[in-house]
DNA sequence: CTACCGTCCGACCGGTCGGTCGGCTATATT
DNA sequence: AATATAGCCGACCGACCGGTCGGACGGTAG
């Protein structure tokens, strides 16, 4: 009996390739592309590179499916976000949303923010299965600002802008490692301080797009 | 005549030496570390790499040169920063000097987010005078918010989260590539998409750390 | 029993990495 | 003229890189 339902594939299989797939992405999110070298990722695995090379055609394939899980797991979380209502809710919502998505484990903020940055130089890592997620993830977001702006609820801001502008506060938030810890005092991941960020990023942030403008 | 003044170092060996960190700084803002070699650096500063050795000791020094000078341009650049007024002019000072001393270079941004990212795997890169231009830095900049919050100009906040998503902001923006260049829809450094963000980014980060919180 | 297939391995490939070494050349000093 | 020094180079080193190849092993199917 090599299967254990008839649509999962064998056990083995199933353990093997998640497993490189997590250790990859540990290794991704703390060396990224070019500091990772297969070697390691195998034999962290509990295998030979040459076993790696049996499920991941490449290198770069290897990368490409470790963040589309990554995109997926944040997507996912977003689900719950409802379509309609308060704007300003909606909003905190998301924000609230992604939070908890990168709080939920700590190499999906490095890895997010280090295959923006080496995008110049690994622009063929990019998949249509993750193109698609992003635009899904992106589009979500832009839908809240847009409609918000429409109703009133939030200031007219150029919508790109907005949505770059929380990419960096809570994607690089959870990606400044050793410098963030520093600046803290303490973990970025721990139960405490993901509720002391949320405290200060969620009224930020609705602050910056509700409020009144500053004179110029 | 090798000297062009007398106290100036022989003209060959400036230029070689700036010309090394000129190209260091465009390829590792492009790459990171681990990404560079240092036969391309030498090879784009017109030198074979054992001259490059001749002026740096190692890969590390060499980056920590590039990093050095970086933090010095942003440092010298806030120092027409006012000491004392209005603590919200003050703060809207700081982002748009930031943003200046960003904008100036497409490198900087680019390198100081990988400096940060890349900071776990390589926490060596630290010298006593990046540190040093860091802690005054960042020193000027608490002292802006902890003194504005002190008059009630400011929200009382926590400091070094406000720090840290300034930072996020900031250079993140800078730092995104064509990530960015595809969410805006046009190169970041040109002037009129500077001129945008700043229109973006000063209101976001006044009504962020002055508004009134939003209902919680 | 045999043929097959998924899983995994060791050995090896060409090439690049950071770094070292000995020596060349031109200028400055004595 | 002899020496010292700065600037620079080609050749080389061991280590590691991503990737390939042929084959070993075990279970399953015919």
């Amino acid at each position: 009996m090599s299967r254990v339902s008839p649509d999962a594939p064998s056990a083995s299989t199933v353990s093997s390739r998640d497993k490189i797939l997590d250790t990859a992405e540990a290794l991704f999110a703390r060396s990224g592309f070019e500091g990772v070298g297969l070697r390691e990722v195998a034999m962290r695995s509990g295998m030979s590179k040459s076993a790696l090379f049996h499920y991941f055609p490449g290198k770069a394939d290897l990368y490409s499916a470790v963040l589309d899980r990554i995109l997926g797991a944040v997507l996912e979380g977003m689900g719950s976000i409802p379509e309609r209502g308060s704007a300003v809710e909606r909003l905190k919502g998301l924000v609230e949303t992604i939070v908890d998505s990168l709080a939920a484990s700590p190499t999906r903020g490095p890895l997010l923010l280090r295959s923006i940055v080496e995008g110049e130089v690994l622009d063929d890592y990019e998949t249509p299965e993750a193109d698609e997620k992003l635009a899904q993830l992106f589009g979500a977001a832009s839908r809240i600002l847009t409609e918000g702006a429409a109703s009133g609820e939030l200031r007219s801001v150029p919508v790109p802008h907005a949505l770059q502008g929380l990419v960096g506060l809570l994607v690089f938030h959870f990606a400044s490692g050793h410098f963030g810890e520093d600046l803290l005092g303490g973990p970025i991941y721990s139960s405490a301080e993901i509720r002391r960020f949320k405290e200060f990023v969620v009224p930020f942030t609705l602050n910056g797009l509700t409020a009144q403008k500053i004179q110029d």
